[in-house]
DNA sequence: CTGAAAGCGCTTACAG
DNA sequence: CTGAAAGCGCTTACAG
């Protein structure tokens, strides 16, 4: 592959003047800028943006580390990031943790030995040694959606609190009493927000929340899978289960299914994350849906704002409440068509 | 961040010492080794991965350019991939294209200018100049799933030849005649390809495929929406979708659900590739399903056998035929229980 | 076993 | 406007 040396010979000039065109840099004849350009062109010449990193000190790249890939909340996270990212310059490099520390841990390293020019994490657990250590070093870093407590990092991250209490009126209103959560993990942000936002929505109702009516799960669809087995098991099952992410309502509705049991009517069901598929469920899906597309460019601008010595800032976006069919049927005025099947495709829209 | 030149400071030994021992050279002394080992851990030391790359001239990163990370099939496969690269040593770095030749040329240029070691590509279309360029300019190159003709790089792909006649004979002992396809683009492969699978299993049974149920798409559930909305406006509609993929099939659904019509009562449907919500969806989707994971393994080795300079091959992977009940119903015997609940967790676990 | 030195491909003061 | 030179952080023959 050509080098800027070959360059500075074709076009008979020095390196020095090859990288000042290629920098547009004011300072050049406008016969070294053809010449230059003429040589570019014709040995297909292209910098090696690693020894320009090695030179500058930046990498023009942005590290995504995510919990789970396969996650479609997280995969339309990573997709807006790539592209508000994009549009400001930068290139983004996904680690998938898949829900592991250890995974997880391995792209911090990994993404930090390349010299990143900054971090964008959804934390897997409550904070590894490395993840600490890199946010102390100094590493450019921002929280998305998931955060870890007590370090001085932004925070980019949606509150359902508000979405929750309108589910839980909802579902007060359709006649359910005995409420039942599949909680993610107590180590992640999300995983004991949502059990505390569910628990202080029924208070208000004067409900309470046995623990035999909380699954602990792991935002994976086995465990959701698991947690709705032990739910209908129980002398007294719940009349509604809510799952803390897509993914365990998608394992909730295996069970429940493979207990010869439907939605809505032998039970209800009802999701945090809304994803496009959930229009086409049997039943459709009741789900909290997040702003994901303006979290993740949020997320970025944050980080990019840190990386070029702008002062960051930690944002909530709220949630809001999607009703279909999966907790039962309103019987009084028709829920608001929010979504038509054009959901699907919303995400190909900026709002 | 400190560097070499600080750790063999602290260790009182020359830079080319420290090198040694991180790369586990064998001659050093024990006690070299030891001062050396101390100074990196009490500062925290991580080799520069920049400097390294351009010393050596490799990164140990792949590249994976794909037409849309929001297809879970081309999620599922970025897993995979991800997975099997990280287990031989590589990082890879994912590139979205988003359907669009432009973006994809974004990232192919990217790639190449971090000097990758080798691309992995599912080409959006049928071939620019930049993805042409890079093939013949030595860039270590495997094509996954779709492919461009003509171009020697090797090709790791599904075959659905038999899974489409299996389909088919599955339609025809429904009933079917009237079968309509909602393609993919055609300049790319898999377009193409499923349209002329379809078309002689088709013939196979005397039944041909008119121009007008030939919907054309562009593998995004929009494009399915909108061919499935010329289909049911035919004043003879088929009687059942095959849609390219799953993005389009549940475009498909929107469109027949707005018509106010049922599946597979008043239309049938069936789709290629596979996802776990076809086991939720109402009704369950009858579909074509390749063997995603394997695919992303076998890619990945194919490249990085051409990395290390052993000869790669292509392959090619059998898809099959995963009935449900979106075709309608078998009255015969009862087909296979091939996709138990468990389908959804199948990628969690190596077969 | 060890170190001095060259060099990977760039960028950027510095001097002219 | 231009070039020679230093240097980013490594690795690796080469000589001892």
């Amino acid at each position: 592959m050509a080098s800027i040396k070959d360059v500075a010979a074709a076009a008979g000039v020095s390196v020095a003047t090859v990288s000042r065109v290629l920098n547009s840099h004011p300072s050049v004849s406008p016969d070294a800028r053809a010449r230059v350009l003429g040589a570019v062109d014709s040995l297909g010449y292209r910098p090696n943006a690693v020894a320009r990193s090695l030179r500058t000190a930046q990498t023009r790249t942005l590290g995504l580390v995510i919990s789970d890939v396969l996650n479609p909340y997280f995969t339309e996270l990573a997709r807006s990031v790539e592209e508000e990212a994009r549009a400001l310059g930068y290139s983004v490099i996904i680690g998938n943790a898949d829900e592991q520390p250890d995974i997880q841990d391995h792209h911090v390293r990994t993404l930090v030995d390349r010299r990143i020019d900054g971090l964008l994490v959804s934390p897997t657990d409550g904070g590894s040694p490395l993840m600490l250590e890199a946010a102390h070093a100094g590493t450019p870093m921002v929280f998305v959606d998931r955060w870890i407590p007590g370090l001085d990092v932004p925070v980019v991250r949606s509150d359902g609190r508000a979405a929750v209490r309108d589910l839980v009126a909802h579902l007060h209103a359709l006649g359910h009493r005995r409420l039942a959560i599949i909680a993610g993990p107590a180590a992640t942000t999300t995983g004991s927000e949502r059990v505390e936002a569910f628990r202080e929505a029924l208070a208000a109702y004067g409900i309470s929340l046995p623990d035999a009516y909380i699954g602990q799960g792991d935002f994976q669809a086995d465990s959701g899978r698991r947690a709705t087995e032990r739910f209908l098991a129980l002398s007294e099952p719940p009349e509604v289960v809510f799952a803390a992410d897509n993914l365990m309502a998608l394992g909730a509705l295996d069970a429940i299914r493979a207990a010869g049991l439907r939605v809505p009517h032998d039970i209800g069901l009802a999701a945090f994350d809304d994803i496009p598929w959930f229009v086409h469920t049997d039943p459709p899906v009741t789900a909290i849906a997040q702003p994901t597309k303006e979290l993740g460019r949020t997320a970025v601008r944050a980080l990019i704002d840190r990386i070029e010595g702008r002062p960051p800032q930690s944002v909530t976006l709220p949630a809001r409440l999607v009703v279909r069919r999966s907790c039962g049927e309103t019987k009084s005025p028709a829920p608001a068509p929010a979504d038509t099947p054009t959901a699907t495709t919303s995400t190909r829209r900026n709002p």
